[in-house]
DNA sequence: ATGGTGGTCCTACCA
């Protein structure tokens, strides 16, 4: 039985739960990772996923901003956090998830700092409290791969790191999120806890795949400036279960739309 | 072209 595992930074659960409610209807995945839901545990539509079959949730929020969530069909355990970056920032969130063979995954739903404006760590404290959430990270990846489990890392990782991961290389070099200071960052996250790129495994460089379309474009499909900063990993055990990838472009194209768009794996367990 | 749009919640802050 496969395991199916999405992402979406949705900005705002609450103004778009019926997008989320008809991705989940039509894609049907059994994992859902939410970031920027910008709500309290108390305000989280919980009921409204539960109606239509993700009955198990780890909801973790802020008031107005952060937020991370994970939606499953199939049985999730204890939730955890970990403190990255300011303590008490909902950024992070993980829990078990139990494949009805009894496969057991542990799902990690990050919402990285986006990092403001400008690339210098010395003018903007976001860009400083960004390389200090990706510093933290790296201390932690490094620790997973002595643990060699079945994990996923999955989430808004606010890095588009390689070049076909953005619309122009050149003109993103001192563009925050593109950075090589973070693209270095993050392939060293990446390889120090042995985890393996799986959007990448399937759809490899240099065609070029995105996953976040600004708001600011007049017509984002026209321009087409867009940045991978979505991202599913897994675990080095996982590697060889690596199914299909999916992006689901025409989200950017609903009504009232994120700015970013669903992407799932399924897991060939 | 150094703008542009969008969300939260009350005046800016975040992306």
């Amino acid at each position: 039985m496969p395991i199916a595992v999405a992402t979406w930074n949705i900005n705002s659960v609450r103004l778009r739960l019926q997008l989320v409610l008809d991705y989940l209807q039509r894609a049907r995945p059994d994992v859902l990772c939410l970031q920027e839901t910008k709500c309290l545990d108390d305000q989280f539509p919980r009921s409204a996923f539960k109606e239509i079959g993700y009955a198990h949730q780890a909801i973790r929020g802020d008031k107005g901003y952060n937020g991370v969530a994970i939606l499953s069909r199939l049985p999730l355990g204890e939730p955890s956090c970990l403190p990255f970056g300011r303590k008490g920032d909902a950024r992070h969130i993980a829990s078990e998830v139990r494949s009805e063979a009894g496969v057991a995954v542990t799902v990690h739903n990050f919402y990285v700092p986006a990092g403001g404006d400008i690339a210098d760590p010395e003018l903007n404290v976001k860009f400083a409290h960004k390389l200090g959430f990706l510093k933290d990270m790296r201390e932690w990846s490094a620790q997973q791969a002595g643990i060699g489990g079945l994990a996923v890392i999955t989430g808004d990782l606010n890095i588009a790191p390689y070049e076909s991961d953005v619309w122009s290389h050149k003109q993103l070099l001192d563009v925050v999120s593109h950075t090589p200071v973070e693209t270095e960052a993050l392939e060293d996250i990446r390889c120090c806890g042995d985890w393996t790129d799986a959007v990448r495994h399937r759809i490899p460089e240099p065609e070029r795949v995105y996953t976040w379309w600004s708001y600011r474009a007049v017509d984002w499909r026209a321009s087409n400036r867009g940045r991978r900063l979505d991202h599913i990993w897994v675990s080095s055990p996982l590697a060889g279960s690596i199914g299909e990838v999916t992006i689901e472009t025409a989200a950017r194209g609903l009504e009232r739309p994120s700015d970013h768009v669903p992407v799932l794996l399924s897991l060939t367990l």
